[in-house]
DNA sequence: CGCTCTTGTTAGTAATCACTCAATGCCAAC
DNA sequence: GTTGGCATTGAGTGATTACTAACAAGAGCG
């Protein structure tokens, strides 16, 4: 499955990175978080499967050079996964409790939904949870969006159980696309065109 | 990561098949569901990153006679997946319509749960979604799914995007293995009583 | 027994993988 | 202006990959 759609996809990726790369001397640090960023987007795309030499191209570096800086590919896939897991429990942990906080930690997650990758990343972690360090990243940022929106919003267990169903709802849709293919199944469409509505709501409020 | 992982994984799943296999000959179609079978788990595992040697591994017989049999590992692979999307909505529309048919949906999902690798499975496709046979597959459970529960208790829109949104919490909480790190995090700790509750409840109705 | 079809294997191939090694240029400090 | 450290690469290695080709063996049938 990933050898026609990763190779043509790491070339895009390569092209548009090549395009934005500096293909000067940076810092060692600088160069490192190019990296993290590229590699963000290459494993949202295709997951732990993704290649270090799919890194390397997105971030216009060599392939050894990534292995490198960051010892092994798991030890890159892992920090560039809790790099995610951490941006989505800071995105919830900066709204303020108050009046309508639910509301607004709804909102909050709709505007991560804006970057594809974070969400698409934080998925492929989901699955491969088997490695015991992408397990615990991926149980604790769901446990920390539990309890952060019960702490901010001083909803009931079940409130936050529905908030994070909720999340996780959007997320799988995302995944498989379901916004691409409207008009292939029914059932799917009805229920994308519910989640939509509730997301435009949250959106208003 | 899965290196270390999906090889010990493997020689507990070849150990254990070559003591269930029938080492003598079979026919041909009982055969091609006894690796399919295999595939099953194996790809649950370790999701389309695992070998076709694997699988074969795990039917006990050898690799290039799976290849032979299904073709490609793509082709393996979505097999597999629509066999177990399809398994998942076959049991969703098991379920009669009629008086609380929304709390025996929930029933019937929770006795998938039972397997662990057809969920796990299922899983794997949603973020294998890219290619577009797998994601197809996956749109097509969830939009029935969807429809099903719609159709069968007469609830409303959000009903039905509530109930898919919980089956794919409990999807989550399974691929993460939270139930196997209790203690962790609290967050967790207290996600997953909440959902436990829900579920205890949903089986005694 | 012989003939043939299906079941199954062993041996092999080309590609890709993560990872290593040794080297090369660049920049700043002395 | 030479020295030394840092950024970076090309070339290579061994392992694993999906997949192929050719061949062995058993079962039904005349």
């Amino acid at each position: 499955m990933s050898q026609q759609m990763s190779q043509q996809a790491s070339q895009q990726a390569s092209q548009q990175a090549s395009q934005q790369t500096t293909t000067s001397r940076m810092s060692g640090p600088a160069r490192r978080e190019q990296i993290l960023a590229a590699a963000r987007k290459v494993f949202a795309e295709d997951g732990y499967a993704a290649s270090t030499d799919q890194v390397a191209r997105a971030a216009g570096v060599s392939q050894p050079y990534v292995v490198r800086l960051f010892g092994t590919k798991r030890d890159l896939f892992v920090e560039a996964y809790t790099h995610a897991t951490a941006e989505v429990c800071a995105t919830l942990a900066a709204v303020p409790a108050g009046p309508d906080a639910d509301a607004r930690m709804g909102a909050a997650y709709v505007e991560l939904l804006a970057d594809r990758d974070l969400l698409r990343l934080v998925m492929h972690g989901f699955v491969a949870g088997n490695d015991p360090e992408v397990g615990r990243a991926a149980r604790a940022c769901l446990g920390e969006a539990y309890r952060l929106f019960v702490e901010r919003s001083g909803g009931t267990p079940e409130q936050g159980r529905d908030f994070v169903a909720m999340g996780m709802l959007v997320n799988v849709l995302l995944a498989v696309g379901a916004d691409a293919h409207v008009g292939e199944s029914e059932g799917m469409d009805a229920l994308l065109a519910c989640v939509d509505s509730s997301i435009e709501e949250v959106r208003g409020a």
